[in-house]
DNA sequence: GTCATCCTTTAACAAATGTTAATGGATTTG
DNA sequence: CAAATCCATTAACATTTGTTAAAGGATGAC
């Protein structure tokens, strides 16, 4: 993929979160590395090493991790045409506190952070851009830190059909159920409940 | 109080996230201002203008918002000589999507938050001061959040006591319950299953 | 195409949690 | 001090969710 290609693939990813001028689009495209990985593929080792900003191009991911019984319990999904977490949020000392999972082939954008770092603090749209990035990033944990607080499966399946609805009939029914903090048994339920 | 008080109050709070320097505390310490407020008082209002750092001198405060059913969900406890969330991942527009409240009589340093940004933007220890605690909120959310999706509420208790083993016995058991995610008669019910 | 594998659904029962309402203790107010 | 208020506890019952295991369907390998 060339620079220009890379621009185009970027804009419309970068706009929808918080507008940059042309040559700040081209300043973080000089840094963009293509990455393509396998359904199943896991790009980010918890407690290793990391130092990359992300942009999804194309395909699904997830973040997660495993709790004290051993299973693994989703955290978040990253669609296509969205940002993954900011490093900063998801590494101390440039070591990874999550894993993430493609879910799909996914072709991700990849950028260095430090480098990115720099552009942040030399561009004030770009500064923008990376803090508008967490403010979603915060505002999808609280809201869904809401849902698993004080609503039940049925009403939490409902909610994640609407942001995420066909995400249900493309991957596993155990991540989603892991995400919505029941079983997966209890999902097929709800499932058939809601159906009729 | 004056600006050596302040200082020495705002140090260990700072050095405990990650050191800066005499003259960067000094920078800081400058842009604080002290205020208190009663128990009970809700200082940051949802939707309402807010565009503020703070540290907590004194006292104990939550972050709470209304669910559907308009009861109150407690999102986060902020405990004496602790940082609250950065204004960036609660504003939006400066415009909070979260309240917050004094549950005892609390002692707040108060700063500018742009003031702040230009600071983290110019001086490499205080830009990782702002990055270390944006780690830190962020895997405090999803420590929480694995325990909402994968633990019971039994476990979930356990938890809670081993990281606010005090609050407890200090502030209301319907908080403590909505943030657990359960009711406060499921709450009852392990206080006492867990005495015996 | 058949077999093997993986995943979802279903069933039956157990356990956890919610709901509503009553009780009792502690604190505050007059 | 007495009354009123607030809050945690308890009880009884309903509902939801979990657990375990079996059955059914879809998908991919050979």
């Amino acid at each position: 993929m060339n620079l220009e290609q890379i621009k185009e693939r970027t804009r419309p990813i970068v706009n929808k979160v918080s507008p940059v001028s042309e040559r700040s689009l081209e300043l973080m495209s000089d840094l963009i590395i293509v990455e393509v990985y396998e359904k199943g593929d896991v790009f980010i080792d918890r407690g290793k090493n990391n130092n990359k900003e992300y942009f999804v191009y194309e395909g699904v991911c997830r973040s997660f991790l495993l709790n004290p019984e051993g299973e693994e319990v989703t955290i978040s999904y990253f669609l296509e045409g969205g940002v993954l977490s900011p490093n900063k949020t998801r590494t101390a000392n440039q070591i990874s506190h999550l894993n993430f999972q493609a879910l799909t082939k996914v072709t991700l954008a990849s950028l260095n952070a430090d480098k990115f770092e720099q552009l942040m603090i030399n561009h004030i749209d770009i500064r923008e851009f990376g803090n508008m990035v967490l403010q979603n990033e915060l505002l999808a944990k609280v809201e869904k830190e809401i849902a698993l607080a004080s609503l039940n499966g049925r009403e939490r399946l409902l909610l994640f059909r609407k942001k995420y609805h066909f995400l249900e009939n493309l991957i596993s029914h155990v991540d989603i159920a892991s995400y919505l903090g029941i079983t997966n048994v209890s999902l097929s339920r709800l499932r058939k409940e809601l159906m009729e």
